[in-house]
DNA sequence: TATTTTTTATACCAAACGGTATATTATAAA
DNA sequence: TTTATAATATACCGTTTGGTATAAAAAATA
């Protein structure tokens, strides 16, 4: 069973997680957590060391949650190229998905982070650095099935994969319109399908 | 002759300018701006109603001062095919020219502002607005002179430029690589030259 | 149930925030 | 050169910030 202090780590947690992520960090005080959670400093203090610990965490749930999804959607697919256009597929949607979350972590905290923040920024580009590799896994993995073209170079599909996405999802949120996600996927989803597909 | 004020007006915003564009709205405090400018607050006070309006100021010569750039660039093509390279080539160097300003203004002010100021977040959408324009302008263009092709959707077209433009830029400036933004500058001038010209 | 330990609430801190009233200093007009 | 005006400096305001010491309460142990 868990420990009390766990259990109140994790609703502060699951709590603050999308309002630091609609916020940023900066604009997320002390007063906005014990007001979201109903709870104290006192409470809050005592499970975290301070509020950029708690935004770590937070910022660590809110991108296991939009990793999970993503898995789960990529993982219906039986093939890389499948796997790949699932991925799009999945961030096509992505703004109906993130209303609930408010936003995209590494977007939100990225920007904020910059310049203000080094240990969240770290985390920040050590997230992104994950989420590369596992892209760069799956080029890899369909250059060797034969349904990428061998000539591909997998980390710069992954750049260039990863900065269309967050670029839509960029503008998507500022103009608060997703045509820009959706026309945007379109045209990763056709580079997938006619420069990478073999 | 400019008046003291107005001189005075124009040396915050241009020596506070860069400071808002890498640091954002709410990091960037009255301390920082009068330490910036070697003034006090009666000069800053006197010279604008408050942070807010000096803020949407700075926004304005962030943004003015990328446009005349990117007009300089684009204005040495000839015709809206020629154009439209150039702007993709110039932002290809955008990691250098940003360096002196500090980041991208719409990406920085628009992630800053968003569920926090209100007032900001529609400058920043009039200037995207203002900026897809202008692309849709050139665009179109080129589909009367036949350059481009007479079926391409302009304003889709614009939408997709400019999210694969600021995706760039937010992971360059995050990650501190401009290979993003080289990467992704180059996938779109394929697209342009194999999907939208004619 | 009694006692110890863990957890949360309360009350407070100094520092920094944006903003203002007023005194002082430059500038321009007479 | 004196006078009126515009612009800047100084000192202060209330509020909010992240954070802490300690008391109260809840939970776990004996």
């Amino acid at each position: 069973m868990l420990t009390k202090s766990e259990r109140t780590s994790r609703f502060i947690i699951a709590t603050t997680a999308p309002i630091f992520n609609r916020n940023g960090y900066a604009a997320t005080s002390m007063t906005t957590i014990t007001g979201a959670t109903g709870l104290t400093k006192g409470a809050i203090y005592g499970n975290f060391k301070n509020k950029e610990e708690l935004a770590i965490e937070a910022f660590r749930f809110n991108v296991k949650h939009v990793l999970r999804q993503i898995k789960d959607h990529q993982d219906q697919g039986d093939t890389p190229l499948q796997k790949l256009l699932l991925i799009v597929d999945f961030y096509s949607r992505y703004s109906d998905f993130s209303k609930n979350m408010g936003g995209c972590p590494i977007l939100s905290i990225g920007v904020d982070a910059n310049h203000q923040n080094e240990k969240l920024l770290l985390r920040v580009r050590g997230i992104i650095t994950k989420i590369e590799k596992s892209l760069i896994d799956i080029l890899d993995e369909g250059k060797n099935n034969g349904e990428l073209r061998k000539s591909l170079d997998s980390a710069k599909s992954a750049r260039q994969m990863f900065s269309m996405i967050e670029g839509a999802i960029f503008m998507s949120l500022t103009m608060d319109d997703n045509m820009y996600i959706r026309d945007t996927m379109e045209i990763l989803k056709h580079i997938i399908q006619t420069k990478w597909a073999a």
